[in-house]
Order: structure tokens, then sequence, then C-alpha cells
DNA sequence: CTTGACCCTGAAGCATACTCCAGAGTTTAT
DNA sequence: ATAAACTCTGGAGTATGCTTCAGGGTCAAG
């Protein structure tokens, strides 16, 4: 399978399969005479692995770590891959934590401003901005 | 108030404040004869307003934006201020949602795993990221 | 054999928000 | 007067995940 069939088959352009090679998240490919790569099948799997690790929020680079993982996975342990899930699940945690808390703050503030045409030169909004008491 | 002064009294460090002032968010000071930038006391209120829109979720150039208009207050509304806070809201939203996606989907894999100290020859996690059906 | 589709490389660009650096001038205290 | 502390500039570097580009080679069909 080249490239282009590749990119068509798991919804990637070539440029990211190209760029994912050259992070070491796929492996080198062997090359056609003409110096094309050649990949095989399986390629497929390991990219839809790694779409599924970004879906979850893993960053590419340790989309690549898992994919390291589970290409040796014998001489890994579930302990490990669930510590690493377990982290990421914790940081997920942590984002939403903080998405939540900057809401809370701006639905405050925001539910105090009248929204009407008025001159903003009272705008509740404005003023509790300026107060810095916002967080 | 010269720079190092703003910065201690601001949180901020004095290359971040020569950063804003090169992206347009707090205006450039006048300078002393030595060409030290001097700036008027009422700076560290915008710069505090600027801290208080990027703590509820705006960049920094959405910042700029929003302190432009608080200069300019009596030729805005309220209406408009309103909008671009509700804007922002629905952006937090949907970050969550995201998240939320993201955390109940890595949450169901990671649930499925033994976590023990066996081979990951048939871990849930890497079994269910493989099978790309994770979103 | 020519045309169009496809592929190659290395390097640069994008967006965000800083951070750090070298090399030089200014101010303040002693 | 001299040293320490402060400030100046322009430019490069950091992290992430691509995307775009120029300039050129390869492959398949008619």
């Amino acid at each position: 399978m080249r490239i282009g069939e590749l990119a068509k088959q798991s919804g990637l352009t070539v440029d990211t399969l190209r760029y994912y090679e050259k992070e070491g998240v796929i492996s080198a490919p062997p090359r056609t005479e003409g110096g094309y790569r050649e990949y095989p099948p399986e390629t497929l799997y390991f990219l839809r692995f790694v779409q599924s690790a970004k879906a979850v929020g893993f960053s590419l680079r340790e989309c690549r770590n898992l994919l390291e993982i589970f290409h040796h996975r014998d001489a890994h342990t579930c302990a490990e891959v669930k510590d690493l899930s377990e982290q990421k699940l914790d940081e997920l945690n942590q984002q939403m934590q903080h998405l939540t808390t900057m809401h809370k703050s701006l639905k405050a503030i925001s539910d105090a401003c009248c929204g009407t045409s008025e001159s903003a030169a009272n705008c509740a909004i404005l003023n509790h901005l300026e107060e810095a008491s916002v967080l």
C-alpha cells in the first residue's frame, strides 16, 4: 500500500503520515525501487490505534509510547498500561476542573451584566475584570 | 514606575511586560532620558484587567480587545461585551464537553483492565485502542 | 511518448504565550 | 569613581501537531 492509499484509508493526510514517521510514531516502511514507501497492511491498524489513543487525550508522543508498548506487549504488564491510563484520567480531571472554575467565574460576571444596548460605561463585566477579584 | 517595579507589582516578568507591549496589549509608555520605560500607575490596573480576563479563559489577543473596549467603554455597549462573554462561555462548554467525552471513553477502557503485573499480552486497554471503537 | 496523478526531500511556516540570550547602556549606592 | 543592579534591543528558542512549499522524480494510461 502506498502512502496515498494509506492516507485515504486512515483519514489522515500524506503529510501527516510522513510527519508521524519522522516522529517515530509509525516505523519507516520499506521502499519500492522508485523510492516510494510501501506500507504493510497492518500499518493501518497501528494508525487506528494511534487515532484512538489521541481521541482519549494522549499526546502524539504518548501515542508513540503506547504503540511501542503495544508492539512489545508481552514484555509489559497491565499494571503499567493501566497506570498510564489513570495518569491521563487525572490530567483530564485537572483540565476539567480548570475549565469549570473559569466557566463558573465568567458566568457569574456575565450574569451581572444587563446585556442591553446601553453604553458599557458601567458594564458589570468590565468592572469585575478591572477589580481583579475574578478567581 | 519602571518595568522592574511594575513586574514585581503585577507578578509578571519584565520579559512578559515587554512582550505585552509588542503585542499591543498594553500601550508603549513614555521613556526617561536614559531610554527607560516610565509607566503611569494605572498600567497596573490594566494589567490586572488582563490577568482577570486570562483567568476566565480569554486569549491574549482577546484580552487585548477587551482592554481596548475598556479604554473606550463609552463607545461600546453592554450587549457587545456580554456577547463576547457568552461566546467564551460557549467555548468553555465545548471544551468541557470534549474533555468529558474523552474521560468517559478512557475510563471505560481503563476499568476493563485488570491492572495486575500480568503480561499485557491481552490487556483490555491495548485491545480497545486497537479496535478503534473508542469514541 | 506524453500527460496527469502520484510521490520524494528538506526546510520553513503557523498559532500561542512566553522565555532566554548577548551585548550594551543607565542608574544608584558607596 | 566604581560596582552592582537595572534596563535596553533584536532575535532566537520552547512546545505541539501539523501544513505548505519548491523543485524534482516515478508510474500508469492512452
